[in-house]
Formats: C-alpha cells, sequence, structure tokens
DNA sequence: CCTCATATTATGTCTAGACATAATGACGCA
DNA sequence: TGCGTCATTATGTCTAGACATAATATGAGG
C-alpha cells in the first residue's frame, strides 16, 4: 500500500470512528513521517488530501486538528429524468405544451430568451411539469434545436459545458390546472424544484419543475474524507 | 502567485468559461512545466487539486483531459433550526411532545433506541415537527440528557462527532393531526425531511422532520472546482 | 485481418533538502 | 502588569531527480 494513502486512510479512520475527536491534535508531520519511515513531504501530502476533504484542519505553527463536522451538509443528485424513468422500467416520454421567445419576461433569466413548457411522461402518465427559461444571448443554438423531439433538459445537457447551479425545492399545492395536468391523485401535494444555471456569471437558463409528491422524492448523502 | 495555484486557476478559468470544453485535452505536465516554467511536480499537484475537485480527469498513459460535468448534483444545506429561526429574526423554542424508550420498533433504527417527539417554534408558531430515534447502543449519554431544554439535534451536535448522513426529501399531505399541530395554513403541502445518521457503520439516528410548506424551502448549490 | 507480446509514454508516487510564511509563546522593557 | 519584539516552530511550497505503473500504440506472428 502506498505510503501516502495508508497514512491517509488511517487517519480518516480514526477520525470516523470517533476515536480521535474534533478539536484533537493530530501529530506533527515530523512525526508522523518518523512513524511511518517516509519523507515529510509525503505525510504533507497525505494530510493535505485530508484538509481538502473537510476531516481535518491546518493551521501554520499551531499544527492539525481534526476538524469540526460541517452542521449538516450534503450531496444531492438530480438525475436526469429520462433516466431516472427508464431505471424504474417505465418507458420514457417528453411532450412539448409550448415554445415561444414572445413576452418572456422571467426577472432569474434576463434579455432574449426561449420559453418551454412541456410534461415529463412515465408510462403514458404524468411524471413531472416543467417550464424552462433558456438565455439566448448564451445559448442561441438553442433555437435551432427541436423541443419536440427532445427535453430541453437533455438537450442543454449536452450543449453547455461546466456550470454553476442553485436549487431550492419546497413543497407547494398544484393549481387546479397543474393538477389536472398531472393528473388526478396530484391534487394533494407536489415538490416544486427550481433551478438556476450560470456559467461564467451569466444565467444560462431557469427551470421549474413540479413533481407529485406521492411519485417522487429527492435523495442528497453526507459522506465525509476521501 | 504560487505557481501551483496560478495553473490550478488558470486552468480552472479555462474550463468554467467553455473555453476548453469535456473531453478536451489538457497539455502535458511536461509542457506545462515548461511553459510555466516550474517542475513537473508543482504542475503535478495543480492538475491533482483539479482532478480531486471534479474539473478534470487523468489517466495514466493517455493524459488529462477536461471532464465531462456531473449530471446534476449539488451540496445541500440543512441548517440547524435554532440557527436559521434565530437569522430570521424570529424567537426559537423547542416544545418536546413526547419521550420514551417503549414499543420503539423503527426499521430505519434497529435496536434499542430512544424516541422524542416535539416541535420547533418560531416566535410561538409551529415551525416543523420532528420525530426522532437515537440508537442507545451508541450513544448511551442520550438517556441523561434533558430534551426538555434543548432540541434533540442540537444536543447531538455537541455529542457526536463526524457520521455520514443520508437525506431523503418528499412532498406530503400531512394528517389531520400534524395539520393541527403545524397550524392553520398547514392543510396544503409540507416538506418532509428524512435524515438516517450512522458512525461506522451503525445507525446513530433517525429524524423525520415536517414542514410548512409555504414557511420553508431548501437550497442546494453547485459551484464546481477548488 | 486478427491477436498477442512489447515498447513507449504520461501520470503516480516518493525522496531529501531548501526556503517561505505565519502564528505562537517567551522574553525583555517600560 | 502590560506591551512590543523576536526566536521558534509547524505548515506551505518548491525543486530535481528517481522509479513505479498502467494504458496506449506498435509491430510480429499467425
Amino acid at each position: 500500500m502506498n505510503p501516502a494513502r495508508r497514512i491517509r486512510d488511517e487517519i480518516a479512520a480514526a477520525i470516523r470512528s470517533g476515536e480521535w475527536r474534533p478539536g484533537d491534535r493530530v501529530p506533527t508531520e515530523q512525526e508522523l513521517a518518523a512513524r511511518y519511515g517516509c519523507a515529510r513531504a509525503t505525510v504533507s501530502k497525505a494530510l493535505g488530501e485530508l484538509a481538502a476533504s473537510g476531516l481535518v484542519e491546518r493551521r501554520r505553527k499551531a499544527g492539525t486538528f481534526v476538524a469540526h463536522p460541517p452542521v449538516h451538509s450534503a450531496v444531492m443528485t438530480v438525475p436526469d429524468l429520462a433516466e431516472l424513468i427508464a431505471a424504474r422500467g417505465e418507458a420514457y416520454r417528453w411532450d412539448l405544451l409550448l415554445a415561444d421567445t414572445d413576452d418572456v419576461g422571467e426577472a432569474s433569466c434576463p434579455g432574449p430568451a426561449l420559453r418551454i413548457e412541456g410534461v415529463h411522461m412515465a408510462a403514458d402518465e404524468a411524471f413531472a411539469l416543467e417550464r424552462r427559461f433558456i438565455a439566448l444571448d448564451e445559448v442561441p443554438e438553442a433555437l435551432g434545436a427541436d423541443f419536440a423531439a427532445e427535453a430541453p433538459g437533455t438537450w442543454l445537457l449536452g450543449h453547455i459545458p461546466w456550470t454553476q447551479a442553485r436549487h431550492v425545492i419546497r413543497a407547494v399545492t398544484p393549481t387546479r390546472k397543474e393538477a389536472g395536468l398531472l393528473g388526478a391523485g396530484a391534487a394533494a401535494a407536489c415538490l416544486e424544484l427550481d433551478r438556476t444555471t450560470w456559467r461564467a456569471g451569466r444565467v444560462v437558463t431557469h427551470v421549474r419543475q413540479l413533481f407529485r409528491g406521492d411519485r417522487f422524492d429527492l435523495v442528497a448523502e453526507f459522506n465525509a474524507g476521501p
């Protein structure tokens, strides 16, 4: 086993097991180098990785300490709906309801935009409603895309490189129209997912998705360390 | 500026701006070392950090490539309710409804457990319902804690070191009893947050929190890179 | 044309040493 | 006692070189 990996994993295990508690002092690089019989740079790399993953905190002169866990954070994965539905073994379909560039005055997506509305279908039943704005200044190719054939999210995935995003999740009661589109049992509670996507500080797209509460839930996980 | 940091930041900027697209080849360590006038180890460290943050992908012999963005992932922060309510400028209070160790047969939290139910209050109105199980094998000190004075989540934060967690978020319609506890406007839609927490592979606690949909939403952000 | 062995190559890891930097604690002075 | 200064110390960063490793590309043989 690599010395660096071994040091990293042994310290991570000691922290995760609770043996070393938040605030505890980690031995100095010199001590660890002597203990493991390797160069200080190797220890430094191992501790650097632990620090990058948030498990320890390093302060010059003071030393290295077991970090205090983040209050509560977790990595949420928002799956591509086509994949999610396919993974359930149901047939996926995207039904376009509306696509225009007129009258699109959306605060969350300034400038000329394309508005698209449609329904994600699973096994011929509505799974989610979607209303999306695409900034035409950022993605002019969107005008040439066929959003009747392909859901705009799927299309964008292949056309937009690295972006930043902000998701807001809330529970809402659907309007009568929304309830009608989502199907009979939808009157109850729906999960609303609002996602705004930026590239280089400018909004690329904004999407609001509405899910039937009884058919969809989001999962987020937190696993500390490397 | 540090050479390593500079290389890292310049490459990250090129990727985030879209100049270098997913799949593009990044120059070899040797080329970058020559270009920046530094040792290969320095370039290697910079690229290693970019790889750790997911922005590039490295393959032996093949080289380094701009990574394909994750389908959709984001870091969700679940704030401590006491802090969240205080940040809104409202008075926070925890009302304990029930705490017992009998009849606690919860699949998500096997073994002897402590069951706690209560309400998080903001400005004398119900903000969230909470039902929690604490595994007594893992946290025996919980028996000695005063959960009338302090919310169990807050107490646990100070007593449990590093853990893993899994959150499930869904929209639900509250039962009549729940709607009554949450207040008048609650009949509509509620956000349910189910969190299971492990340490060293064993469940430490399981909590279900129910929020009024019109009063609470979750935020998750994704920012690629270092 | 296909398959398998081999050479090449880019990353992965490590060393020993050097100098930089920042924070701490001790010391001396008022 | 209080305060400023300075030496100490642990981390931060870098270098030049070495060897390991794995995956690709190449070429030989079938």
